[in-house]
Formats: C-alpha cells, sequence, structure tokens
DNA sequence: TTGCAAATGAATGTCGTTTTCATTTGGGCA
DNA sequence: TGCCCAAATGAAAACGACATTCATTTGCAA
C-alpha cells in the first residue's frame, strides 16, 4: 500500500493507511459515514473529511468505484476481476451482484444509437428480489406500476402534508 | 383530470390542474425546478413546494416515476405502455430509453436469487453513447475502469484539496 | 535537518429535498 | 347560497449528504 501510495506521488500517512486498509478489510457497498466509524475504532482522532477525501482517492487509484443505489447515499465498492452491476432490493434492501457479461449482448442489441462495452460503466437495477416479490405479488402479470416506491405510512396530517 | 383528482378524493386546485396540465405537457424526465419554471411562467405565483408535493402526488397516481440517473438530480418520468429504463451518457448526458421486455430474459437468466419482472422495478445505466465512447476510444479492449466519472479539471491547490 | 508541497481536521458552504406552520380555499352539506 | 373544516398552498426553514475552505501539521526528498 504504501509503495502504490508512493509510486503514484501520494504521502504515506498514518491516517491515510488506516482508512486504506479499513476499506480493504470490508468495503464491499460500504459508505462514507460507515468507513468513518469503522476507521474511528482504531484512531478517533481522524476527520470526517480525510475518510472522505481518501475515499475519493481510493476511487481514482482504480481499487473501488461509486454506487449509486437511488437512495440518495453513495456506496463505495472495491473493484472486482470480472465486471457486476447490482440489484437493489427495495423491499428488503438486499444487493444482489450479477455478472456484466452475460447482460451485454442482450443490452446492446435492444439499446440502439449506444453502445455498451464492460469499461467505465454501470448498471443499476432497482426492483424486488424472489422472496420480497413473491411476498408482494410481483408476478409479471399485474400491470406495469413504475413508480418503485412504496409508502410505509407515516404519522398524519394534511392530507398533502405527508405525501409518503 | 379533475375528475381523476376528485375521484381519488384530492382537490381539484388550479394550481395543482396547472402543474398537472405542464407535466403532461412537457414531462420526459423533466426536474422539479424545470417544473418549477415552466408551471411559473403561467401563474408566478405558484410556490416551489407546492410544484414538489405535485409531482410526488403525480407519482402517487401513478402517472410517473421517479428517475434516478445519478446525477444528483431527480427526474419524474412519465410512465409509458411499455417499461422501459434508461441508458445515461455520462459524457454528453444524453438520454437513451431501452425496452425493458428485450432486456428481462437474459436479466434473470444472470441474476441468482432475485427475480424481475416489468413491474415496480427500474434500470438505470450509466455509460457512454456511441459517439462519446467512439471519442473516449472506450473500445472493450481496455480493462475495466469502473469508476465511471472523468477528470474534469478544475484550478489547483494541495494536491488532495482537490480531487476533481 | 530543513523546506515545502501535500495532507489533515474542524468548520463552513452548497444544493436538492423535505417539512413546518400560518393562512387560504375547495367542495360537501345544510 | 352560505358555512364549515379538512385539504392545499406558499414562504421559510430544516435537513442531510456531499464538497470545500483554510490554518495548521507532517511526510519525505534533498
Amino acid at each position: 500500500m504504501k509503495e502504490l501510495l508512493r509510486t503514484k506521488g501520494y504521502k504515506a500517512t498514518p491516517q491515510r493507511e488506516l482508512i486504506f486498509e479499513c476499506f480493504l478489510a470490508a468495503g464491499r457497498h460500504i459508505t462514507v459515514d460507515e468507513l468513518y466509524q469503522k476507521v474511528r475504532l482504531k484512531d478517533s482522532s481522524v476527520g470526517h473529511s480525510t475518510v472522505w477525501r481518501n475515499l475519493k482517492l481510493i476511487c481514482k487509484l482504480g481499487l473501488a468505484e461509486e454506487v449509486n443505489l437511488g437512495d440518495g447515499l453513495t456506496r463505495y465498492d472495491r473493484i472486482t476481476p470480472e465486471p457486476h452491476g447490482h440489484l437493489y432490493c427495495l423491499e428488503c434492501k438486499k444487493l444482489v451482484e450479477f455478472d456484466m457479461a452475460k447482460l451485454l449482448p442482450a443490452l446492446n442489441e435492444t439499446a440502439q444509437g449506444s453502445r455498451f462495452q464492460p469499461v467505465g460503466f454501470k448498471i443499476e437495477i432497482q426492483g424486488y428480489c424472489d422472496s420480497c416479490g413473491e411476498r408482494l405479488g410481483v408476478t409479471g402479470e399485474n400491470s406495469y406500476n413504475g413508480s418503485g416506491t412504496k409508502n410505509v405510512g407515516k404519522k398524519e396530517r394534511g392530507k398533502n402534508d405527508d405525501l409518503s
């Protein structure tokens, strides 16, 4: 790690090494705050912005990529040998990975005007996993709903004061 | 529109009717602010939060869905007869749609543990369109980059003060 | 050892989303 | 038609995650 950093012209500070170490140890789909918490367990003096900046650096060095699941949080996912996409269950929040290569032929066939190769791009899918789909009655027989969000039910006030 | 609203138990206010009208007139992948601007052209007294709330209501009524392209902006897309996904070019920001049904067989084949039907889910893909892919040399021969972001080059200060 | 660019950490800024709340209003009903 | 009240509105503020600023510290090459 020290070597990689210095080779690329970055200083190997103790904070940086700790952050890299923590990320590589537990770094699948981790958020900034999750990593921040892990780092703080080992050195409570490390700042939030330092974790954030080094997570960006990890991406810049090609060790990870940002993943956007559509829930407003940026996740950082270690780069894997085989490019993969993410299936994100809107119900149980489970994250499933799929092999990118298997999807590409069909993708490029249906997408006129665009050409997707397993280089530098991402596929994020939001839907329902097997068990949740079953439970929710998502069978493919229904008409397309599309909203992709469920109403969970919160407090009541004016009818339009809470659109869940 | 008046009827739909009243049937569902919502009041048909002039603001609401205007917002619905403006959305349906121009509503492919529109942001809250874009719609807000359009609405203001016809009635400059309508508030931002009213537009936001009614956009949510439009989704709740099944007329539109939220789309998250990963650029930090929520877009609202009218529901179409055939479910479709989005290909978002990271370079030229072009948005291409593709037929969801054509992708499903391949998707379900590669995604064990999840079962995706054209009901209530979304596929968002970030990558490069034909022309940008060409220009950037994204040929599929390169190794997987994954970061999905390009360095555009801004001002310089401390090396780590700007991670582009 | 020293000099200085890079890195850090606390604080602050930014920006889109969401909520609060006082006020207004649609529309059911007498 | 007028009344009533829950629903809707609009201005402002709260919120939350991401991003930047800047004074200070520090790694490390010479």
